[in-house]
DNA sequence: AATGAATGAGCGTTCATTCAT
DNA sequence: CATGAATGAACGCTCATTCAT
């Protein structure tokens, strides 16, 4: 938190250019640009940053890490592999959706980057992630979903609609809301590979169609996130 | 089928745009190296395409139509939504499997690419993803498909799953085999929307299991797609 | 004037031309657009013209010779050499207003480029021109003149202010009228190059004032012109 | 006088863009060229200058202002409307035949240009010959020149023989001297469009054929120029 | 004679990046 | 540290011109 004025610096050229590269588009966007509206110098940027494209990769490291420390605090006061994918889901949809900027540059110029893989940005992203497989696999180990479903296709099932969710979002500027849409998919998803064998019937078909209740819940498990 | 000189020129360009595409990348790309290993000159490039970018545009016209009017026909012959929603994931998939150097294009460089919103090969797509729209509303009419679920949400789900799984496969190569998932991500989902009033508990949640047997008729199903 | 069909595709040629560069400028035209325009394929302005240049070089050639050859006609009719200089600036400016298009062509693209200099084009326009300097000579030589006056000079002073009137005019559209500035235009020329001593001082210096008569006298000159 | 680096470096590059320019034409000289001759990379040119042609248009700015700063001062030394004039077109003329390039340039490339005219380049030379016709219109009010006379018509004369000499001498290299034929030239038109009423007949019409004591003291009056 | 199709050759312009101060 | 100034290295694109039919 506390930052020495060259941190402060270069928190001001990240910020920067997520919003430059957000609005123009990372080819289309220049150092100069950022430079500019920084107020920083061309020359100073590259005091901080070796080439554009790694300005680019540096832009998730930060903030990455703050959400995925909130998500592991969270995880640990939530009981139920069900009810912490939801948390996942949500807290991943809640960040996009307050900071657009990144989303659109993590959605639209680092996915789908393979520069972008071998980056400590990535492994960041890649740890937070591993959460979701760790949640699955707990879900499986204590019989709350089914033994033969496949991890991977899970979580890529989860982090696949999220993309194309949140994409979709910044590039065409719908749904308004994306928060709305964590309970019905996870729903489906949990109902999709919940076992059947030790949870009452009514319970795992039923109970997903009061979504307002499960939104409320939901809610209530992240009101204490900062 | 039958082309003239004109057309296969085009053909030879635009598939020589994706070949390059998928392995340089668009922006690395130079549209002097497409001219030289489709043995064409750079000026006349330009007398096919507008621009760069053009090109890089026109690339899903062509394969995309011929992919969904595929789609469409097999819709015809396949009773049941859930197996529609098979056949259309089996595919995409099997199309992207196919077609590396398309998917791979596709997957980084046309869909995140706002400009291509506007395009004709854009709207080519954008008429395939409809019919998966379709189907999930014709499962809801019948009471296949629960009548409280969001179609669109659904429809995200596939397609986000897709998206995901091919980006991930023609980003790092793996998993090495994209249509073995199909069945399992479709029977996840399936579960998940299903209604289960007038459907035998034993079908709608045991079923899904016998992953093996459902993915033959799958095959089945599509063995005559030419 | 009968003109087979070649000929008339040459002189479309030309016409399409001189209208083309007259609107966009010589560099900004293209031949596609000049094929174009005169419905006429690119290749074929080819078989006419050896380059784009060259088509441009052969604007003035046709109807230089027709403008000249009419100014001949009259000037064998006028007598006075100071009559005759009024007919030829009369003439020129007349040809110029009644084709815009043309002048423009003449003025900001033909004059001042170097290579215009050793063109047919370019000849025939030198021999016209010699017609002034030949009244000149017979101005001095009768005694209408000055014998000290430098012909060359007059002459450069006649065409210098012909040129910057008519430049100005295709430039900026103004004046209005390059007609009504040819009498006092000549009159101050001739005013200022008369022979004082062979003529009354009161047709030298006051005869002039009345310009309403002396271009009516003008017109009347130039009646007979096709 | 006094400049720093920057504009050293800016001085470079339009001095030897005239220079460029004026040799091998404007569309045929290459930015490249340019640099090279003056030891700058191509994009230092562009730092300095938006593009080609705003490198060319910036060209008269600087010379204009000087010139015609000159002019003014010199034209608040000289008693009479005509011995003005004749001072304008010394100083025009010796200007040109000082700096062929500069001449070239001007009379080959800017004017006739019609994107020159909205220029600040233009706009200098503008007010520049904005003198001419205000000493005409001198003339006209102190009862020097007719009442009667066109100052635009007048202002045109000057301007276009000059140009037309200009224009010749840079394209052929004749005449040798231009400034010999500034007397005569003034002479003609000052005998033109001066007022016979209230000047001596022996004045108006015999002095200006001494050419070479009006030239001695075109001579006098300017050399005091710097 | 006429042209649709193809291209060679070139050029202005951009910008990420570096360096001297 | 910070930056103004400078540039190397490309590249997309244009268009006059040619050629096969």
């Amino acid at each position: 938190m506390a930052q020495n004025k060259t941190e402060l610096r270069k928190k001001k050229i990240i910020d920067t250019a997520t919003k430059v590269f957000a609005q123009r588009g990372f080819n289309e966007s220049t150092i100069s640009e950022i430079a500019r509206e920084a107020k920083i110098s061309e020359a100073s940027i590259y005091e901080y940053f070796l080439t554009k494209e790694g300005l680019l990769f540096s832009i998730p490291a930060a903030s990455s890490h703050a959400l995925f420390d909130t998500m592991a605090f969270h995880l640990k006061l939530i009981r139920g592999a069900a009810n912490k994918l939801r948390a996942i889901v949500y807290l991943l949809m809640d960040s996009y959706q307050k900071n657009p900027d990144f989303a659109t540059v993590l959605m639209l110029y680092l996915k789908h980057n393979k520069r972008f893989l071998d980056t400590e940005g990535h492994i960041a992203i890649k740890s937070g992630i591993k959460q979701i497989t760790q949640v699955i696999d707990q879900g499986i180990e204590t019989g709350e979903f089914k033994k033969d479903i496949n991890p991977y296709l899970i979580r890529s099932m989860i982090l696949g609609t999220i993309e194309h969710l949140v994409t979709n979002w910044v590039m065409t500027g719908s749904p308004d809301d994306l928060e709305q849409l964590v309970d019905p998919m996870i729903d489906t998803i949990v109902l999709g590979i919940s076992n059947t064998d030790n949870l009452p019937v009514h319970w795992s078909l039923q109970q997903p169609v009061k979504q307002q209740g499960v939104s409320n819940k939901t809610q209530a498990m992240l009101d204490s996130k900062s």
